[in-house]
RNA sequence: CGGGGUGUAGCGUAGCCCGGUAUCGCGCCACAUUUGGGAUGUGGAGGUCGUAGGUUCGAAUCCUGCCACCCCGACCA
């Protein structure tokens, strides 16, 4: 392993490929485009899960879970979802192998074609719907509010790691209700549950806002969605949350008798975030010298490296080490003391650095006789002695992390402010886009083809209707046609 | 699927034009000296040169097929 990461100013994707690498998160793996998540990785997939699925519950869902495989007439029900997914399934048109007979090795058994094909879900809407039909008959039954954590395929020519893989592992809520009113508050609430996960726990501000219809879910009447802005000025859809109308529940016939005797067919919400999470935490917050996590989904949150000549030194310090560990983890402070005497401190600085540890605790013989510690904290990179006698280690940590949220949260929104440009022209529009990127705040008179001719001309797109927006009489910066307030468009991932 | 490129040790590479049995760095193993920002020295292990075939006394090198991956385009969370 050559010892610099590649600059971000000097070649971005090649930094967030190697960052992704060297850091421990995934490699790329024996099947094109799927991906490895590696244990580091996978912890704080992990600490993601576990909060959003706590999140979840608090908000009345469950979890279940839904078949990998979908019959290929399932998928052909709603029109515009097979539209929008038919192009990138993987599927699955027999059961058995067998040898070949030149002995070759193993070949598809001709005799064991499926009589119907299965579809290799890529969203699962429609296995959850034909199921529903059957738990729901009745208002009495509704909600129905379940969630599942699975792995989804969805075929993609280009394939980044954690931004687009061929398989990815989400979380999908399907939820279905007696009114539109209600399932429309559905999928404010979670879209508002991501927002929150994102800001709160990743430190990653958001935009929350609406789809145009040119980016809306296929199957959708609604699509709420949360847009973050990455450091090379492109902006990453987050997460989406859809309002579903009626239409499911129309292509699979589930209605339910309401309490006024009549029968209706059901309200649907969708609502979903992925592994491509990991990939915004990445390109939001680190550096040059590797990744910097937020304290919350951080793996370990602070590492104590021992600094010693010879194994006395080092038992001596190994005693004060796991005192502070003990005091860190009653306070719920998560802890790695890394005693390994095959790596020097210097190398482990380094290593711990470039997978975005919080704090890290330097203790030597000085520090053993001055009673201190060297605190260092990973986005700032400042390092200082702390007497121990100051004040309980746990609380000074406690605080420092607290600070490094918020400090790198911060951060990121001051940047978001930075690259959001509000522009009035398509001469401006044009040269923010290629010289300042970012999010341009602009007038758009409403149609699709405005929207589609933009894209074609410059790649960007709306990434969202915000919902903060003001009403502002302006013309579309495009077209010159009258428009009532303005969009988010964005170069996007 | 179009256009370009690359496959050589665990990783990154030189060699290929001009054929003679593979270079260097990192990593790995052993020993010694080291340990407050990626240590140093000495010794060592590790290779079907993507794959199948062809040309040749001889192929990493030349020719042909195939495979894989990367980049750029059309599609996407």
């Amino acid at each position: 392993m050559s010892k610099g990461l590649p600059k971000r100013s000097e070649d971005y994707s090649l930094w967030y490929n190697e960052l992704v690498k060297r850091a421990d998160l995934a490699e790329n793996s024996a099947v094109r485009g799927c991906m490895v998540i590696k244990p580091y990785g996978y912890s704080i997939w992990e600490k993601m899960q576990a909060q959003l699925d706590t999140m979840f519950k608090e908000t009345g869902h469950t979890n279940a879970y839904f078949p990998l495989f979908i019959p290929k007439s399932f998928l052909s029900k709603e029109a515009s979802h097979v539209e929008g997914f038919a192009k990138e399934c993987a599927v699955v048109t027999h059961y058995r192998l067998k040898n070949a007979a030149d002995g070759s090795g193993v070949i598809v058994d001709p005799e064991a074609k499926l009589e119907e094909e299965l579809i290799v879900r890529p969203t699962s809407e429609t296995v959850i719907w034909s199921t529903y039909k059957n738990w729901i008959q009745s208002y009495r039954d509704l909600p129905v509010l379940v969630n599942q954590w699975a792995n989804v395929v969805r075929w993609e020519m280009r394939t980044r790691l954690f931004l687009r893989t061929t398989e990815f592992l989400w979380q999908e809520g399907h939820t279905a209700h007696a009114t539109a009113g209600e399932a429309m508050a559905e999928t404010e609430q979670m879209m508002q549950v991501y927002a929150r996960f994102a800001e709160e726990y990743m430190a990653l501000p958001v935009v929350r806002g609406k789809k145009t219809e040119n980016e809306r879910f296929a199957g959708a009447e609604e699509t709420l969605c949360i847009e973050a802005l990455m450091q090379d000025g492109k902006a990453l859809q987050a997460g989406t949350s859809h309002f579903l109308g009626q239409n499911f529940a129309k292509a699979f016939e589930v209605k339910f008798a309401t309490k006024e005797g009549g029968l209706d067919y059901v309200w649907g919400t969708s609502w979903g975030v992925s592994t491509r999470l990991m990939g915004a935490l990445i390109m939001a917050h680190s550096d040059d010298n590797g990744l910097v996590l937020p304290p919350k989904l951080a793996p370990f949150q602070v590492v104590i490296v021992p600094i010693y000549r010879g194994e006395e030194e080092l038992a001596m310090i190994s005693v004060k080490a796991k005192e502070l560990m003990l005091e860190l983890k009653k306070a719920g402070i998560s802890v790695k003391f890394d005693d390994r005497d095959t790596q020097k401190p210097g190398w482990k600085f380094a290593e711990y650095e470039l997978k975005g540890v919080p704090v890290r605790i330097a203790l030597g013989p000085r520090d053993l006789e001055n009673n201190t510690v060297e605190l260092a904290r990973r986005d700032t990179l400042e390092k200082f002695s702390f007497e121990l006698s100051e004040m309980p280690i746990a609380e000074k940590i406690k605080q420092l992390l607290e600070e490094i949220q918020n400090h790198i949260y911060q951060k990121a929104l001051a940047f978001r402010k930075e690259k959001t440009t509000e522009v009035n022209s398509w001469e401006e529009f044009t040269r923010v886009l290629e010289e300042k990127t970012g999010f341009i705040s602009a007038h758009w008179d409403g149609t699709s083809e405005t929207e589609e001719k933009i894209k074609d001309l410059t790649k960007a797109t709306i990434r969202c209707i915000p919902l903060d927006q003001k009403p502002e009489q302006g013309v579309c910066v495009f077209s010159g046609k009258p428009s009532a307030g303005r969009v988010l468009f964005a170069k996007a991932y």
